[in-house]
DNA sequence: GCTTTAAAAAGTAAGAT
DNA sequence: ATCTTACTTTAGAAAGC
């Protein structure tokens, strides 16, 4: 599977709506009961729980692959879904795992999206100082980092920009403030006249 | 007992250098305060002083807000070379009032010509301004031990002063310690003097690690409403070839080759550092 | 490998008040 | 003593060091 973007040579201008990727989907979620995460770190071999270093069991899915924060107050959180769908799947791996561990669970959980994380590539070398002198909100310290922040309040996400024109967007709730904020940020570009 | 603190007159002890010319040692007695037996006179303003702490052992009068000043001033000078005195935190240095101070100057002026109200006031003023005052003397040690180490010249220690200052006003330091806000906005201050000084320096002068200096520099940056521009490669140049002991010929070289590559646009993403050792 | 961005969970630590 | 921060863990992309 291509990595996406194929070497498309770097276009003066841009045209048209790049395509977006979701790297990563985080959610949280719960269900009415406590763990003994003890008991499930002892049955389940894809887990990994040490309280001393953190209070919650690291639950690790090949089948949908994703990395669950299993807490004794019955409370998750799931990271490394490729696509909302995937969490919910996980999820149920997860509570059917827990139970398999003997471990009561009844009721499905309520799953929250919490951030999404998503690349794309503008397809157009960015000039980052001159991004960081006109717009407002980005912060470029290429000393600690080589991409440039730009944050956005509506929907309220944040882009980090990299001089080859790829760019991630994260703080998303759904993967429309993804697109909304993707094309909030070719707006702004546009109105510097970088892209 | 009487007295009263006397703002950014002393600070750690153990930052004070061997003696502060002009103030002659007084007599052995203990500060009120913090016990400290290292009491100073001050024979401009005819008191004496807790060289620790700044509380003032005994006033003998005749203060006045221009008295004030010219105290300021001599102080100041003294600073310069001692590293002592901490005047540049004061009022006059627009440090205070600009961000929305406790009220310190308005106090000190008032103390002259308001005897009463300035003892009605001293509670308050103790109250609501040790802890800051405090956090502000040490900050300031801080300061200038991490200036003398690295050699930086007095105007930015007194910009890393006043951004140190609003970033306590603000409540920045919550959460972060001290020292780390302290090589942030020594960091923030060097930027806008454009004079080179990278992270790792800072860091490592202040013992605080490169990526929390980062942190906390971006974080009062942007609460404050400060945004730099990045070190432009060229500052770094003389500081490089000074030390690499290259001739003003290749300086001047590599000066024209960053032009051109800015031209080219080919700098961004990549740290100044870098590109100025490349050229 | 490190650095940056966002977010949740439940502990701990440290600081300010 | 309480409130506020921040750190710990998880995953992922970007690109420079």
């Amino acid at each position: 599977m291509a990595k996406k973007a194929k070497p498309v040579s770097k276009k003066r201008k841009l045209i048209g709506k790049p395509k977006v990727r979701i790297e990563n989907v985080v959610a949280s979620a719960s269900v009415d009961a406590e763990f003994d995460l003890d008991k499930i770190a002892a049955t389940l071999p894809n887990a990994e729980y040490e309280p001393e270093q953190f209070p919650g069991l690291v639950l690790r899915l090949v089948d949908p692959k994703a990395a669950i924060l299993v807490f004794s107050s019955g409370k998750m959180v799931c990271t490394g879904a490729k696509e909302p769908k995937i969490i919910k799947l996980a999820i149920e791996k997860t509570l059917k795992q827990i139970r398999t561990a003997g471990v009561k669970v009844r009721g499905p959980a309520k799953i929250t999206i919490q951030n999404i994380v998503a690349s794309s590539d503008l397809g157009v070398e960015l000039n980052l100082d001159k991004i960081s002198f006109s717009l407002e909100n980005a912060e470029f310290e290429p000393e600690q980092f080589p991409g440039l922040v730009f944050r956005i309040a509506e929907p309220k996400v944040v882009f980090l920009l990299f001089r080859s024109g790829k760019i991630v967007c994260t703080g998303g709730k759904k993967p429309s403030d993804v697109d909304k904020g993707v094309a909030r940020l070719i707006q702004e570009l546009k109105k510097i006249k970088v892209v | 007992m009487k007295a009263k603190r006397v703002k950014h007159r002393a600070k750690a002890k153990t930052a004070w250098p061997k003696k502060a010319p002009g103030l002659i040692a007084g007599a052995v007695e203990k500060c009120p305060d913090c016990s400290s037996t290292d009491i100073k006179n001050d024979p401009k303003r005819a008191e004496r002083f807790c060289n620790g702490c700044g509380m003032v052992i005994e006033e003998k009068q005749i203060d006045t807000t221009q008295e004030w000043r010219a105290f300021d001033y001599e102080q100041k000078q003294k600073r310069d070379r001692t590293g002592s005195f901490l005047t540049y935190t004061r009022h006059d240095k627009g440090l205070s009032t600009s961000i929305g101070d406790q009220g310190f100057s308005d106090l000190y002026k008032l103390t002259p010509s308001k005897r009463a109200s300035f003892y009605r006031l001293k509670r308050w003023h103790r109250q609501v301004s040790t802890a800051t005052e405090r956090n502000l003397r040490y900050a300031l040690s801080e300061l200038d031990r991490i200036s003398s180490a690295i050699g930086l010249p007095k105007n930015i220690r007194e910009t890393t002063a006043l951004i140190y200052r609003k970033a306590v006003t603000k409540g920045l330091v919550r959460g972060r310690s001290m020292e780390s806000v302290v090589a942030a906005a020594l960091y923030a201050a060097c930027r806008k003097h454009n004079v080179p000084r990278t992270l790792d320096e800072i860091a490592e002068a202040s013992n605080v690690k490169k990526r929390e200096v980062g942190r906390t520099y971006r974080f009062i940056t942007r609460e404050l409403g400060i945004k730099l521009l990045p070190t432009s490669p060229v500052d770094y140049i003389s500081r490089f070839a000074s030390e690499l002991k290259l001739s003003p010929k290749v300086q001047e070289k590599a000066i024209e080759i960053l032009n051109k590559a800015n031209k080219k646009d080919l700098v961004s993403g990549r740290g100044p550092t870098g590109v100025a050792a490349a050229a």
